[in-house]
DNA sequence: ATGAAAGCGCTAACAG
DNA sequence: CTGTTAGCGCTTTCAT
């Protein structure tokens, strides 16, 4: 027996398909078609064996750039996040990620730190980078850049976001039926006066919560009060403390608050404390996505939960579906949220 | 003028370099050497700039697959995550892509879930993918897997991680000097009986804090209990509450936890909730990290702030240096960390 | 059923 | 300084 030489153990990383053909005998054509599932059927079934095990015995694996050089595909999903450190993004990138690997494809994620302009960068790059499709979590409502995608031909689903003309697929919770969980909760707590203090309704979620709570408090019979009904610029803890303070010193009367979602409803904490006003003694808080360690806060945050895994397996899903199958009119996937109820409501304490 | 017709604007997609060199009037090569920043200089500037403008006109990108199919690079960097839920990692991964963007790379993100079989695949698929390296924060202390990929030449940094005997670069914060610092704090406020809850010594996260434990103790004059110093599983919430419990249950007396991070002092938090004591009334609890929101947490938690963006930078940086310029020995960048107190921690009341 | 040959888009010798 | 040529590793006609 020859010693494995430091060569050998080296070349093993460049184990190409004519290594593979050589080793069996055969043309590398003939040595692509037995390893490729698709056409292995073209084959000997005694030559794909032995094509096979020598493919094995090598640690062959398929070079995929080269691959795609050829078939114009990368196997590659762009995934657009527009800010990964909040911690609502996370287990949508997971679940994104779950159904992509049992499918074959990798996602490749960039953050667009929320910036249009650095949106379209990471775009033009993926697409650059031959991705197959774009699963994006970034839609702006009124999405220029989504109908270049469009136009263009490229499979694109949306998470967590949508837009208004339906036209393109996407993966959401209802967030109009969140809403009026969170004021449903409100008015059966005895609370009439309710502030909303959202994000901006440029984004869908901005947009649709906002329409929920004035429906939500029209179905109770409640009026919103439109000195109460805030719109921030940013899904921000920063924001929602600005518009807290606004809120407070605008001084209307109010005894509870519908966040546009959990960062913002955090801000609101801050403002209150530092008005001196409890929460939930003077005000109730009610926050949005059920965000992790929300039930660590102070106080234990009530808030609609999002099944957030859920809707990032289901937009890698549809988008999966339409690079097998070719577009497919646009499928609008809607789950359903639920009501967390914690520590900062309580009932409105009739003096 | 004749009107753009659909079929132009889909052809835009598929601009190529024969393209561009077809409307510029020159070689395909000349093309190549005018677009490419490092061989523009062998290219006449005028011819330069009309190969530019015409590339510009036609929109032309070029095609990262075919060049990397010719470079035998992918401007690609494998990035391995253990728990992209950990809130602690996001801001790590900011910093590799703002890094990594700026030289033209693009990181290719996995999450092993803290899975060695998983961790193997994502590393494959990677190598398959011809990711020209890559930055960890999953290394185990036994790194088999690490040997494997050392040893067959590809640039690897470790983030957030390190091996003992340094043979590897890597970009950590001093995790000794952290946990000192927490023990400092706690010393000088009067506290002698110090419990230490922390996560697995395979980890070298796991293991400095550990040692800096004891080290600082010793150095105040302290005596670790052995049984107050605990090793858990997993540094997550639910371990640190399990030995938070164990430590409560064992009846030696402490009155002050430091934890292996803030995900585990948060599970203090429970256990001690639980068992009826105060934080901080009747045990201080320090945590490591400063993770987001860890200042809305009730208490406010005194913790040990990581620079995890810049050790997020750092790390790309070293991978870069690796890449560009070929091995260099195996830098250990290590970061500073800082003492940030807030309300989890209080004077030792003396009775 | 298999071999031969062309070519995906690009870069890198090598000429001239 | 620029054109020519070859080829990265793979798939896919087209022959045989």
């Amino acid at each position: 027996m020859l010693p494995v030489t430091a060569r050998n153990a080296k070349e093993q990383l460049r184990v190409t398909l004519r290594d593979v053909a050589r080793l069996a005998g055969v043309h590398p054509g003939t040595a692509s078609r037995a390893l490729n599932e698709q056409t292995r059927s073209l084959v000997n079934a005694e030559t794909a064996q032995r094509v096979l095990a020598a493919a094995d015995e090598l640690g062959y694996h398929p070079n995929p750039i080269a691959r795609g050089l050829k078939t114009n595909r990368s196997y590659t999903v762009g995934v657009l996040i527009p800010d990964i450190e909040n911690p609502l993004f996370p287990p949508i990138i997971r679940g994104i990620e779950d159904r992509l690997d049992q499918a074959g494809y990798t996602p490749v994620i960039a953050n667009t730190e929320n910036d249009a302009e650095r949106e379209r960068i990471d775009f033009r790059a993926m697409r650059a980078r031959q991705v197959d499709g774009f699963i994006t979590a970034t839609a702006r409502l009124d999405h220029e850049l989504l109908d270049e995608v469009a136009g263009v031909g490229v499979p694109l689903v949306l998470v967590n976001r949508r837009v208004e003309d339906e036209s393109l697929p996407s993966a959401t919770a209802d967030d109009r039926a969140g809403v009026r969980m969170a004021v449903d909760l409100l008015a059966d707590l005895g609370h009439e006066h309710i502030a909303f203090l959202g994000g901006p309704t440029e984004l869908s979620t901005g947009l649709q919560r906002k329409e929920g709570f004035i429906a939500g408090m029209q179905d109770r019979g409640l009026k919103p009060d439109p000195a109460l009904v805030a719109t921030g610029e940013r899904f921000t803890l920063d924001e929602g403390q600005r518009l807290c303070h606004e809120a407070i010193e605008s001084g209307r009367q109010f005894t509870a608050i519908v966040a546009g979602n959990d960062l913002m409803a955090l801000g609101c904490y801050d403002a209150l404390a530092e008005h001196g006003l409890a929460c939930p003694g003077d005000v109730s808080v009610v926050g949005y996505n059920d965000m992790p360690f929300s039930d660590h806060f102070n106080p234990p945050m009530t808030t609609i939960r999002i099944p957030h895994y859920e809707i990032g397996r289901s937009a890698a899903d549809l988008l999966l579906r339409l690079l097998e199958q070719g577009p497919d009119g646009s499928t609008q996937l809607v789950l359903e949220p639920t009501l967390v109820v914690r520590g900062s409501t309580a009932a409105l304490d009739k003096k």
